[in-house]
DNA sequence: TCTTTTTTGATAGTATTACTATTATATTTG
DNA sequence: CAAATATAATAGTAATACTATCAAAAAAGA
């Protein structure tokens, strides 16, 4: 039943980078290993030089690769969200009604990761904890219009717009589609991490995926009228 | 109609500063100015030494009252939550109806921020642009395990709890009432960020605070069923 | 296989940041 | 007016976020 492919490589906006990391023993390591020490103490503690250090490597031969540790986790993003547009193709495509459509697509962007065994270089369960903590910090900055210039959050807004084109097919009269897909995103998002560090910010029940039950039912709720 | 106080101070955790910066001349001018030039630069940029050329003191002056700019964002980030918490009990007080409470709560969390006159030594309207772009920083980071120890997130905690209970008023088996006030909360500031740099994330409609109107309509729609 | 090109490692250096420490000078308060 | 307190001036440190140079190793091309 299911399918696995090992022949697949997500695009990733070369302006990222200086030299593609996929490219190299070394550019996969600084991905793998960069994934594994941001994870491990945070991105604000995290240098290239404790990078270099961590895949034995030197702090230079990093900078070959990328300009700076903000182009770094641009790059670490933006391939996650190819990933989970990736994803949304595969759960959605051959669904014929789009409200199935739009709960599989709901269920894809609010869930908790899993790994993924067709793309070996990345530990998904680690990346997308690093999504969650620190990913709102490349928009959160002075940069953010240049950035947007120079294409860094087009993946986002693919997976918002795909998203938000399913509610329009639930309901075409539906005002808030960007709003109501960037709510359920980044509320997901907040959601798993205050469940982790500040418990009280959210409603953990026992035995359910309370975050995707809640985005779910708040979906139907906001646009069925 | 409309009374105004200038004799109320509000109370911040003394934990995030050094020394009050309520409490001499300096103190003020480091908060005044350090909510302009967060503003102007943003806080990765900003520095003590910078601060301290803005209003004309120095470095080790401003560290006497803060342990660094981290605790400064912290003792605003307070400052703003118990400013919002203070406006949440003067919209509340003496509506009788909890539907109608409720929809005044999410005026005042979700709607765009003007000055109060009440609080010279803070410009609100900057101040909130500092925490739309910048607060979540306080808890995207390692330290937040022992942040919340220190109680640096109750006045937030305080002002989801005021909210929650009012949801609860008006439907006593709501399940989810903390996630869906965190999720109006961020949600609200992440609409107003992205209707300035990434407009593709959101709906942006003229003639119309369509981020109150987005969040108050989905309250109601998901807790009346 | 020999040569050329590319990639990596080793080392050094710089401006800035995020502080701490010390001492002198104002300013406030009792 | 003295004593206490607040502020300024200056100096210093370890770490960060890079850039530059050159040699060694590996890969690719002919």
């Amino acid at each position: 039943m299911k399918q696995s492919n090992s022949n697949i490589r997500l695009t990733i906006n070369p302006e990222s980078f200086l030299k593609d990391p996929e490219s190299s023993v070394l550019g996969n390591k600084i991905i793998q290993g960069g994934i594994e020490l941001i994870d491990e103490i945070g991105f604000e503690a995290f240098t290239f030089k404790k990078l270099a250090k961590h895949i034995e490597s030197t702090e230079a031969s990093i900078y070959r690769y990328f300009e700076s540790k903000h182009k770094l986790l641009i790059y670490l993003t933006l391939w996650y969200w190819a990933w989970v547009d990736y994803r949304l193709v595969l759960a959605t495509t051959n669904i014929e009604c789009p409200k199935d459509r739009l709960m599989r697509a709901i269920q894809v962007v609010t869930e908790a990761v899993q790994q993924d065994s067709n793309f070996l270089q990345v530990d998904e369960v680690k990346l997308h904890r690093i999504i969650l903590s620190e990913s709102s910090k490349i928009y959160l900055n002075k940069k953010v219009d240049s950035d947007n210039s120079s294409g860094f959050f087009t993946q986002y807004k693919d997976v918002v717009e795909r998203l938000s084109s399913i509610i329009l097919e639930v309901n075409p009269t539906f005002k808030y589609p960007h709003m109501l897909v960037t709510t359920i995103i980044e509320g997901a998002h907040h959601q798993r991490y205050f469940a982790e560090h500040l418990p009280r910010l959210t409603d953990i029940i026992k035995n359910e995926d309370a975050v995707t039950t809640f985005y779910k039912d708040l979906v139907i709720k906001s646009i069925c009228d």
